[in-house]
DNA sequence: GCCTGGCACTCTGCGCGTGCGAGTGCCAGC
DNA sequence: GCTGGCACTCGCACGCGCAGAGTGCCAGGC
């Protein structure tokens, strides 16, 4: 276990090389953080913490820099969340309070959290699987053709083309479009399978067929997971990466175009609250030397998607975090009230 | 006017540049391609198309590098399209073939046109302008609230909410719907305006209020312009720039993030045929080092967007249009099988 | 026992001077 | 109008040395 003095000059190097990026010595943390103690004091707590596998030296007598587990013991232990000043949460709120609609928040909020952030933003569209149906239509689009239309509460549009085994009528039509909004309206996407199982009871036998396939089709929908899309934002960011460019931004920008990797980055934060994966703990190799900070955020109490950043493994993490946090509350709020 | 000879000089040094990213002398020319000439003569002829500002030295004594005079007089005079090959042209086409929505068909396209250029890919979503209505859609969500939902043919989805002036009754909505799509199914965007203008006569007196607002939201959505999206790719490629990175990539990328910017950039290329536009032809700044090909797609004979590659003025010309050329190609027969 | 000041050592970055090579411009000759 | 030759000009890579920052270790003091 490290004594309380060494967690702090933990903390002291990780903000010092976090705000000059240049790796810090014993000297400059004494005269810029009063310890109360001198720098050899110092010197050989780094030497501890280095044996810890907390901090590295780049090379022989330079300052020492954090390692990613050294990042990880700060954001677990040494650091909050710095919050959102007043005037920082009521400009959040403004500008997400001018979008028109859906598409317009996601590209609000990634524009948003990148300039509040300085770092990539990406922002995971609501997701289907909590939210919960508002309207099913249903267009006749060919005797034996329909096309599914499925309104989500979060304001988001999915269409299907369905073939049918057989010719539907227009009555047909209608008394299905009508049962099953009665059925499914406002209700959660979880619920609707069980919802409508029994529906094509009610229809004469050669339409049980057409019934049955829109309704796969539904719920095919409903489940879809590979329609999950997400918008990024602020990559002009990358360019304060670092100095030796291309290598460090080459695979991270190949990673950001791969949105599996990016859903599967976002998805994988399992917490409740604001998650941070440092380093090497992301499994994506090109995103081995950046953190990546996320949260859910949704328009009810529940998740419905979520969002976050990607930036150097050296952020501002209290920063960043309340940045974040607040972004996905607002966020939230605006999706709830329309 | 430049004689035969300069204007072949000039074609190798660009060829040259091309290849090798590093300004070409006159000796590495004559003996790269044959000219029939000698270095000195070939350098009279440098100094020549130099004062003529078609190439520029970087500095005293080294070789020459285009200018982006010089790259226009090659794209338009000296250079031809470079077909695809046939192989090429299976790939791209069984590439596209794959795709299951339009979504997945602009994804495809912009994955295709990055590998295809190694460079920036740019796809509009198809325009609403230009192509046909295949169905209008009315619901119900309260009494006085209806939402309009317009699908086109290339299978684009426009949803609207319309908040009426009086209660709207089922029959009069039924009514309204039917009459709707008998006069705008599979009619041009364009001729829609005509076409509808009427329509409130037909109705009762207490409905025609409700029935012109929806109307003017139906065409309101039809010339929405802000609602052009489109999609880029390949942004990775832009690491291989050029070495003085971060000055040369941050406002490229910056530029790539203002959709503004991009659409402005597409709109501008009014040639039926593919266009480009070298370094400071582009109005917008952070693309003054940058080369824009780009060229007009769709599913019929006519252009209902465009698509288009961003990279260094320094870039293979005649493949870029080459691949540029095919993929729009390509696309237009998906988008009309579809 | 822990902290401190001192000291010798190590390493990087930077400025400077030098030599090399590529490329040019010009000129006289064919 | 083309050619070969020649002197000249730069930029770049290389090597050198120096200064500065930082370390590890040790002996002494609270």
């Amino acid at each position: 276990m490290l004594s309380e003095r060494r967690l702090q000059v933990l903390r002291a190097i990780v903000q010092d090389y976090v705000g000059t990026e240049e790796p810090v010595g014993s000297k400059a943390l004494t005269e810029r953080h009063n310890l109360g103690v001198s720098p050899a004091t110092v010197r050989n707590d780094m030497a501890a913490l280095e044996d810890e596998g907390y901090i590295a030296q780049p090379h022989t007598s330079a300052g020492r820099i954090p390692t990613d587990k050294g990042y990880r013991l700060f954001v677990d232990k040494l650091a909050g969340v710095k919050p959102m000043t007043a005037p920082e949460r009521r400009a959040i709120q403004n500008f997400l309070e001018g979008a028109v609609d859906l598409d317009d928040v996601v590209a609000r909020t990634v524009r948003l959290l990148a300039q509040l952030t300085r770092q990539v933003a990406v922002v995971q569209y609501p997701s289907l699987t909590r939210s919960t149906v508002r309207h099913v239509e249903l267009l006749a689009l060919a005797p034996a053709r329909l096309m599914l239309v499925l309104i989500t509460d979060t304001g988001r549009v999915e269409q299907r083309v369905v073939d049918c085994p057989a010719p539907f009528g227009e009555a047909s039509l209608a008394d299905l479009r009508a049962r099953l909004n009665s059925r499914v309206a406002n209700r959660r996407f979880a619920d609707v399978p069980s919802l409508v199982e029994d529906l094509p009871e009610a229809f004469e036998h050669e339409d049980r067929g057409t019934v049955s396939t829109v309704l796969s089709t539904l719920l095919e929908t409903l489940v879809e997971e590979n329609e999950e899309r997400l918008m990024i934002g602020g990559t002009a960011n990358l360019t304060r990466f670092g100095h030796d460019f291309p290598l460090t931004i080459r695979p991270v920008l190949e990673a950001l175009e791969e949105q599996v990797v990016l859903l599967k980055l976002l998805g994988e934060a399992k917490d409740p609250g604001v998650t941070v994966r440092i380093g090497h703990e992301n499994a994506h190799e090109g995103l081995n030397s950046t953190s990546v900070v996320s949260v859910g955020y949704g328009s009810g109490g529940e998740a419905v998607a979520k969002l976050g950043v990607v930036g150097p493994t050296r952020m501002d993490y209290p920063g960043t975090m309340g940045a974040v946090r607040a972004v996905a509350r607002y966020v939230g709020q605006i999706l709830a009230e329309s």
